[in-house]
RNA sequence: GGUCUCGUGGCCGAGCGGUCAGGCAGUGGUCUGCAAAACCAUCUACAGCGGUUCGAAUCCGCUCGAGACCUCCA
């Protein structure tokens, strides 16, 4: 554990020693869902991982401010309906107010995280309550020259910006190919150049979403609500932002442009990238159109799955690679994670079952140390995962009496697995294994397999077999070993 | 087209200069009335071709292949 934490920065390309703007304070920022639609595979990557981010640091004394925003004023959307905010267009399918959906949208996504074990953020703000906000900011970059206003809209001037500081220090784009390479969209005449983003859009007649500003009634821009609420609840720099690998170009480095002219500093010390989950190769979005939603995985109700799969397998299987690497989706590779996480829960219960004795024989301190230095390596939670499964082997071979672990050993590798498994990844034992706290059902299954014991006893296979054929048909599984007869739900 | 990333055993996925990744599957055992499960052990790798080095999956070059961003996107 002396090894201290390194964290990769996007802006340098290299692991850093992280090191607190204020000693044992963390300010986390995290860009969350647009509330459009359902939260999808993609969406519980970066929230899974900035949740164990946002726990290590916990674990490690950290007073942490953790803030992931709601976004819920809507981006454009690129199809037929350009310029059209894409909430209001939902609305309008639906015949429903815009702040329905979002609350329709919220409460679902909220429900996903909570079946994630995904822990709730600090702050939790929301774009449409900070349009104010959003607005002294806009003045703020007009004042300093940086803004200019353009029939009712107001946009970001990036070549100007480009001669003073650098846009692309985040993504490592230049200007110049920006030129070359930025498409022509309608309705761009209004900007100077076709790169600079809009930070308040004039809304058209038939825009429902909109406020009040001293340009026009609108919306505010795209990427202004995570540097107008940063900001706002970390300071003007704070430690850690993060988001998908796709934010990166162009929502962060405008984030980064906008804070820097208006706060006068950059607003960010380090920035975390999770990549893309990906199906078949493809990256799994929205635009692609080959998402699948995390209700569906729950329910196993999707073409492309070949049955259900729990959130905690979700999770374990996103844990299993690391944050920077893309993840391939397949069956397999779920059933894989299903399976192995299962063997770990069982062994982690198994824990209670060892007989301590006066020597050991496995160096419990060298595993935790390893497991520390995992997570202090840019949170490596796949070689953390392998260490614990190692740790497995120690566990079941004691447990079969095959190696020796004192009291102590055995206290620190509860402690340990604890830590890790559930405060840390945030893993949850799904199984029960056989631990339900309905005392009517422990009576009768109690009594039911005291009768199938007397009859195993008596070599009547016939009426043992009965019984654990009858449970099977509603789900309960028995299992014979030689210290007797336990069972689960399946 | 521009910028960048990646190609690891049957599958998934770490490692990024020298020593075991790990999981799943497979195989061989143990246990067991049977079944299921569990446990132990264990075999296959580093896209190709050159180069640097005492030594390369790991560094460099080229070739082939895949992907991401450049437009909303986690």
């Amino acid at each position: 554990m002396d090894k201290q934490l390194q964290i990769y920065n996007t802006l340098t390309r290299k692991k850093e020693l992280f090191k607190p703007l204020n000693p044992n304070h963390l300010g986390l920022y995290v860009c969350g869902p647009t509330v459009y639609g359902d939260g999808h595979l993609g969406h519980a990557r970066p929230a899974i991982t900035f949740d164990v981010v946002y726990r290590y640091f916990e674990h490690l004394g950290y007073k942490v401010r953790y803030v992931r925003n709601i976004t819920d004023v809507g981006h454009l959307e690129n199809d037929a309906d350009e310029g059209e905010d894409k909430i209001a267009k939902k609305a309008r399918l639906e015949e429903l107010e815009p702040m329905e959906v979002v609350q329709y949208f919220t409460d679902r996504y909220h429900n996903n995280m909570d079946q994630l074990n995904v822990k709730k953020p600090s702050i939790e703000p929301r774009a449409s309550g900070h349009i104010i906000e959003q607005i002294e900011m806009i003045k703020k970059i007009i004042d300093a020259g940086y803004g200019y206003i353009s029939g009712g809209s107001v946009y970001f001037d990036v070549e100007k910006y480009n001669k003073d500081y650098n846009y692309g220090k985040l993504s490592g784009r230049k200007i110049e190919e920006l030129i070359q390479n930025t498409r022509e969209l309608a309705g761009q005449t209004e900007k100077k150049q076709s790169f600079d983003f809009a930070l308040w859009k004039k809304a058209s007649p038939e825009h429902i979403m909109r406020w009040p500003s001293p340009w026009s009634d609108g919306f505010p821009g795209w990427h202004l609500e995570c540097s107008a609420m940063g900001c706002k609840y970390l300071g003007e720099e704070f430690d850690i932002h993060g988001g998908g690998l796709d934010l990166m170009f162009p929502h962060h480095e405008s984030e980064i442009a906008q804070s820097t002219i208006a706060n006068g500093k950059a607003p960010v010390r380090y920035w975390m990238h999770n990549n893309m989950i990906t199906i078949n190769g493809k990256k799994m979005g929205k635009s692609l159109g080959n998402f699948i939603t995390l209700n569906e995985f729950f329910v196993g109700e999707h073409d492309a799955l070949e049955q259900a799969y729990s959130p905690m397998t979700i999770r374990f299987f996103i844990l299993q690679a690391h944050y920077r690497s893309t993840v391939d989706f397949s069956n397999e590779a779920l059933q894989s994670a299903e399976r192995g996480m299962k063997r770990l829960m069982t062994s982690i219960s198994a824990l209670k079952d060892i007989k301590a004795s006066d020597s050991s024989e496995y160096n419990v301190n060298e595993l935790k140390d390893k497991c520390y230095a995992a997570m202090n390596d840019d949170f490596n939670t796949p070689i953390l995962i392998a260490h614990l499964f190692d740790g497995l082997k120690a566990i079941n071979s004691a447990k079969e009496s095959k190696i020796k672990l004192t009291k102590e050993d055995i206290n620190t590798l509860s402690e340990l697995y604890h830590t890790f498994i559930f405060d840390i990844l945030g893993l949850v034992d799904e199984s029960g294994n056989g631990n339900d706290n309905d005392e009517l059902v422990d009576y009768l299954m109690n009594f039911i397999m005291d009768i199938r014991m007397n009859a195993r006893t008596n070599k009547d296979w016939a009426t043992s077999d009965k019984i654990r054929d009858e449970l099977a048909t509603k789900g309960i599984v028995l299992k014979d070993s030689k210290e007797g007869t336990s069972w689960s739900f399946e």
